[in-house]
RNA sequence: GGGGAGAUGGCGGAGCAGUCAAACGCACCAGACUGUAAAUCUGGCGACUUCGGUCUGCGUAGGUGCGAAUCCUACUCUCCCCA
């Protein structure tokens, strides 16, 4: 018999972490973050990080557990989860997965291929090669290399045409031939995945209110304290780090910064939905139109079949 | 009261007779995505469209000209300087 498990998805500001922490009241769960931001120390009124106090004494996962000098990956992340997974079960509890970074969520649903990790003297190579011949020189290299997977990388997306050529030089096979041989929890338990969403005007309006309560929580402080430290390539891309950052250089005024801030949120939490749209496997849930509880007895529903 | 500058699409802002539905930026919408993912990248963005185009458009009203957002006239409004 396989057991379940909750995955609750959905942009950013939707209110997942109340919901999880309730459903895990009621079904007697434990909530594994998969955020790659709450995860880092000293990051927690940017990454709005549940505290101690509101998370109603249900044990939460995965957060604030890596310094900002680390970097976070999907691969860590969902090693890391899927054993906490199984921990949960052994306690006869429902593992509940939350969180709105959907590379990783997924990294752990379905999988994600073995790899030696990356190389920095690779990728400063090829970036090298790229500024002096242009895109389309890389991508041109893909294309002979890995057609399949060249296929679905814009030339413009360095980012993308750089891993893949990573992937075969480290592991001396195609991206496309290592994707194949994927194995998640999906394939072990039984996965439910919900979807929180809320009309677009109401997501933005919470961005917006959200954003507010940040800076008066002293979110210039913390951002101050952040870049007084080292920080990994992974946590230097938390929404908020920047747009302060100009704020503290005096480029800009606090309410510039916090246009900025609102702005990124918006369009984050857009790039979000549009990731989750594309999984069909998602069950969505309106929460403004259904309200909390009927989202919350759905939810339970699914998992405890009852 | 006198002198000067300007009014452009949701906003900012180019263009200064034809190749202009109008650069660029922002906002907004849509999409892609497997080790930086709160990242990276792509497309759309006046209206209508059988996706070939068609229509309406650059403050308002006229005028010149084959042709105007671009030139001329009047008007309206805005800003700046001198009183």
């Amino acid at each position: 018999m396989s057991h379940p498990i909750a995955v609750i998805l959905g942009p950013t500001a939707v209110g997942k972490t109340d919901i999880a922490i309730k459903l895990a009241k009621k079904i007697n769960g434990e909530i594994i973050s998969a955020d790659s931001m709450q995860a880092y120390k000293g990051m927690t009124i940017i990454s709005r990080r549940p505290r101690p106090a509101e998370r109603k004494g249900i044990p939460h996962h995965l957060l604030g557990f890596l310094e900002p000098s680390c970097e976070y990956s999907a691969a860590l992340f969902s090693k890391m989860a899927a054993f906490r997974i199984k921990k949960i079960i052994k306690k006869g509890k429902i593992p509940i997965i939350t969180g709105g970074s959907g590379l990783y969520a997924r990294a752990l649903i379905d999988g994600i291929f073995p790899s030696k990790g990356k190389s920095e003297k690779i990728r400063k190579r090829l970036a090298g090669l790229a500024a002096k011949n242009g895109n389309l020189f890389l991508y041109g290299m893909l294309q002979k290399i890995d057609p399949l997977s060249a296929e679905k990388i814009h030339p413009n997306d360095m980012r993308r045409v750089i891993r893949a050529l990573e992937i075969y030089e480290l592991e001396k096979k195609t991206k496309t031939s290592l994707g194949e041989k994927t194995k998640g929890i999906k394939d072990e338990y039984e996965i439910k995945i919900f979807g929180l969403n809320m009309t677009r005007d109401a997501l933005y309006e919470r961005i917006n209110k959200r954003t507010d309560c940040m800076f008066q929580e002293g979110a210039v402080k913390e951002v101050k304290r952040l870049l007084g430290k080292k920080l990994s390539i992974t946590a230097r891309k938390a929404i908020g780090i920047t747009q302060i950052e100009g704020y503290l250089k005096q480029r800009y005024d606090t309410e510039k910064a916090k246009e900025l801030l609102k702005r990124d949120t918006r369009r984050f939490a857009k790039r979000q939905l549009t990731w989750f749209r594309a999984d069909k496997r998602i069950r969505w849930l309106d929460i403004g139109k259904m309200g909390e509880k009927r989202v919350l007895d759905i939810m339970a529903s699914r998992l405890t079949g009852m």
